[in-house]
DNA sequence: AAATACCCGACAAAATATGTCAAGCGCAGC
DNA sequence: GCTGCGCTTGACATATTTTGTCGGGTATTT
């Protein structure tokens, strides 16, 4: 249950592989292409989108690819799957671009799902790219703030 | 983004009128069905599995209908779930019932959908049906430990 | 001008979700 | 015993979403 599509776990992926490059240049979508084996053209509809959103910026020609507009530290993995997948909605009535339910009223697990949703929210929006980096290259333990007491 | 099917909203609303009538006698599919709006055909299947996990007991014949088997504050939304739904599974690499993602060595976002996946069952399982009935008879402000600091 | 790299929209295959339908079985009460 | 109610089971149909692919275009640097 509660799957995530590959379209956010590869757009994850992608923008972890910009951000390792932060500060040393741009990447190409091939260099992604080959790190992360997704599809070139595939890709490119997510970086469009991210670059829409502000995430990315583009530099054409040769020597092109692209960048993160803002440092590593500053990104959240919550912002990345927000541009590509939507909010978070678990259920169609606490969806904001649909209709809403019919059954509101006497619908007691609307606020459970609810409240939910926000506790994920808040737990990608507190991840940055950084984090995945120094997981990377194991400058501190993996710790998300999991399971502590 | 991650969405929950309706296959498990509508569970969790099925065992919620279940909940409801403990203690009470029984209660059918189409009192389920007429209250929760959702097929009878539909909620067979549901109440199915749900019986062979062992969360509700059938009887039959006139007067018959669906029992909760524990007292609602002993049964989870978690639990009601995972039986509809299977377990969280965030990415198919963490799927126990796949083959694992061949890229497990260098993903670092594993570890990331593996912390989120935890948090989520945790809240889930650590909310009754109790807790449900509570809200609606408005026993106690809703509160599913949401966003205190 | 050539090479490199991004941009855009249409389209198609596959998986998943969302149910419906029909026939059968088993128990309680008369 | 037998009848009615209600559950049981599995096959089947439809719709939606996901997951990409493909082809041609456009912009930029060398």
């Amino acid at each position: 249950m509660l799957k995530l599509s590959t379209k956010g776990q590869y757009g994850v992926r992608a923008m972890f592989e910009i951000a390792r490059n932060f500060g040393k240049g741009t990447t190409t979508i091939r260099e992604i292409s080959e790190r992360q084996e997704v599809s070139v053209s595939y890709l490119e509809q997510l970086l469009n989108k991210l670059r829409h959103a502000g995430l990315v910026d583009s530099v054409k020609g040769p020597g092109g690819g692209y960048v993160l507009t803002r440092e590593p530290s500053k990104v959240s993995v919550g912002e990345v799957l927000r541009v590509l997948e939507g909010p978070v909605a678990i259920t169609t009535c606490l969806d904001p671009t649909g209709d809403g339910c019919a059954r509101v009223d006497n619908c007691v697990t609307r606020m459970l799902w609810k409240t939910l949703g926000e506790k994920i929210e808040s737990f990608l929006d507190g991840i940055s790219l950084q984090e995945l980096l120094n997981e990377e290259h194991n400058i501190v333990p993996l710790d998300f703030g999991g399971n502590r007491p």
